[in-house]
DNA sequence: CTGTCAAGAGGAAACGTTCCTTCTTTTTGC
DNA sequence: GCAAAAAGAAGGAACGTTTCCTCTTGACAG
């Protein structure tokens, strides 16, 4: 049975991913075509139907891929048995979205692909499940880490950790949304707004 | 010369807009139509064409409205000349912002047409320069209450006034992306982290 | 006070375009 | 050499917009 290698299917498969997330950036949700994507990728339609049943599938694909990758980059400091004082780990996750925003090259912000990712979950019962349940996970670790600054003696034992968890989350997501809306937040103002605010 | 009353002409322009929310809110950014639009309102389609050039026009004109309408509930909070602590004045504007997405009859989430406009700002250069704008004044007034915090002796007055509303709407706005993602966001958990933090 | 008229508002169908998908042919990788 | 994969054109549906027609409405003349 010939057929390619599983490397060069993956591949091909990222390579219409990548043309995707591009074409979503620079045409938004609503403009976006499957003659923009296939002539982005550089391969025929009838190539890219054959890694993908249709453009929910690719749309979709592009939503789950950047919010499990992004998840994949945040887990390591999330899952820190020794978690440094909240200031600094709001900084750690801030930083590693940056980057993963700026990760890919070309002129493709994932992070402003993650926004019209937010807006196409909801309208997608499978997909919104699916990032609900992704962002309650990272909910989870945020409270986990929680609990181990109470257990350590660095934070208030009476908080609620699921609640210090809502807040958190809340901020990281804002600024991803702050940073698409305004163009301009940044890492370190945050950092030191936190620090003011715990001293 | 038989015109219409501008209240009627007003009524009718908002009756399209509540239409095009409804269905922006069921169908996502990427699957509404004008025939959903034009259906949903009641009228006919030389009527909403009267009212607006065309879709484009009516979805911005949606967001633009949301954010204004947004802001006029917001500014009141921001412009208290002797603002409340800073745990409490996040539980107001968070109220605010949960009151104003319920606010409507019908199934209408004001909130998560919001993350449908978030999206659709990020490919339109003008709608994007608007929402940009909006924002960074709220931003400002931010700062303003930080100042005013400041000036009162109820907050650290080394710390950078802009920095410190960086923060606070990263949290307001984090709040709606959570809220619209994982569902379940709560306003009080939000107060009570906040306390634990500057106790 | 009333009947007529004209202009704007509302309604519905049709048009041209775009877009997603499928199908057949050709090429390629194993 | 063969089967699977890629290419490219074609088909059929959907969508946004326009256009044309009817109806309502408010003013004005009689």
């Amino acid at each position: 049975m010939p057929r390619i290698t599983d490397e060069r299917r993956e591949a091909r498969r990222e390579q219409v991913l990548e043309a995707a997330r591009a074409c979503l950036q620079e045409h938004g949700l609503e403009a976006v075509s499957m003659e923009m994507i296939i002539a982005r990728s550089g391969l025929s339609t009838g190539a890219v139907y054959g890694y993908f049943k249709g453009k929910d599938e690719i749309i979709s694909a592009v939503v789950t891929e950047g919010t499990a990758a992004m998840g994949r980059q945040l887990v390591p400091i999330l899952t820190n048995p020794e978690p440094p004082p909240l200031p600094e780990l709001i900084g750690q996750l801030l930083r590693t979205i940056v980057d993963f925003g700026q990760h890919k090259r070309d002129g493709i912000d994932r992070l402003l692909v993650s926004l019209h990712g937010w807006s196409h979950s909801q309208s997608d019962p499978e997909l919104k499940a699916a990032t609900g349940a992704a962002y309650g996970r990272q909910r989870e670790l945020l409270a986990d880490t929680v609990r181990r600054w109470q257990a350590a003696g660095t934070f208030d034992p009476g908080a609620d950790p699921d609640g210090v968890a809502q807040l958190l989350q809340s901020i990281c997501l804002g600024f991803v949304a702050q940073r698409a809306l305004a163009g301009d937040a940044d890492v370190q103002a945050h950092v030191d707004a936190l620090q003011a605010l715990t001293a």
